[in-house]
DNA sequence: TACTGCGTTTAGTAGTTACTAAACGCTCAT
DNA sequence: ATGAGCGTTTAGTAACTACTAAACGCAGTA
């Protein structure tokens, strides 16, 4: 017995749901964005309301972040007054969109703490155990995350290189 | 005006505290995991309740967490009927440890329902204009989940290739 | 046996979050 | 002007989360 294809968009949907939950997000945004990437035409505001069954002011509010990072792009119709949304298909963009948005947030700020903290023990040199104890487990902290960083400044190249590079670096990795 | 050294600890756990938070998990899973990885000897549970003013029972359960994900191990001493906690200083080996831990968790289930969506549409296979723009879509969504996992694999293996090698990747993608 | 010192579990709570419902403001058409 | 049709903002709420305080269980010891 086949399974009916709105049926289909709706498990879709749902795992997108908790993707985006997982990820700290409104699982509201995940459903948004289904039901946008997995529309070949762009959608009005109340359709959205029509396929996800939120309500205008959630969906506003939580397009509004998603255009933010870069998930979804607003567009119009020559005399139309409604907006129409539709989903960013090039996900290494939006990648990139997210982080540069992430710049001056919390994360980043919390990141350079880690940093500061080191500066901080630069200042404050000492010459005994505890001191020399801390500044290598912090320095140790610093190169860690210095790595995932340049990491991260990797992946957010692929778009341009094509998924085929990642087979590259594994086996650079190997 | 130098500024102390248990100051700079402090400051150290805000921050960690802040990242935590922003990976979803409680603040002072954080905390608890900073004060540990600054402290030279294993601490007990009443040492950990002095240093981040949390209680044994907070302590208790997050700490359960952190030794699941691999980021502090328990460790007792002979006649002495306490627990001592140290933090995991390989954080590649923590990271592995944490992939694993998430194995059959709610991400691993939702990342799988898209896969499960391709299959779904592979047998409900219809001729028609949006069977084929829907499985196009969620194909690309699953080719992109592939490639970060790929590359996830990638990063957990960097502990024993040393760091210099996040430059050789570089280069490849430069 | 009772006591002491552990870690754990549980009940309750303050704070946060993801929403809904509805008022609002803006822009265009009449 | 007035009204209709948009998206946005706001006030309120139900559900959840990260904690606290305190009871609990379970050793080893007197």
């Amino acid at each position: 017995m086949p399974t009916s294809l709105s049926k289909i968009k709706e498990d879709f949907t749902q795992g997108l749901s908790q993707i985006s939950r997982f990820w700290g997000f409104p699982k509201g945004m995940g459903a948004i964005f289904a039901v946008l990437y997995l529309s070949p035409t762009p959608l009005s505001l109340d359709e959205i309301v029509r396929e996800t069954g939120l309500t205008k002011g959630a969906i506003s509010t939580e397009i509004r972040a998603l255009a933010r990072m870069g998930l979804v792009h607003r567009s119009t119709k020559l005399g139309d007054r409604k907006d129409y949304y539709e989903a960013e298909t090039d996900f290494y963009a939006a990648i990139r969109s997210i982080l540069k948005e992430r710049q001056n947030s919390e994360f980043d700020r919390a990141i350079r703490s880690v940093k500061e903290t080191l500066a901080a023990l630069d200042e404050n040199w000492v010459e005994n155990e505890e001191w020399q104890f801390v500044y290598a487990r912090v320095q140790a902290l610093q190169d860690f995350f210095d790595a995932i960083d340049s990491l991260g400044k990797a992946v957010i190249r692929l778009e341009s290189l094509g998924v085929v590079n990642v087979q590259k670096i594994l086996s650079v990795l190997k």
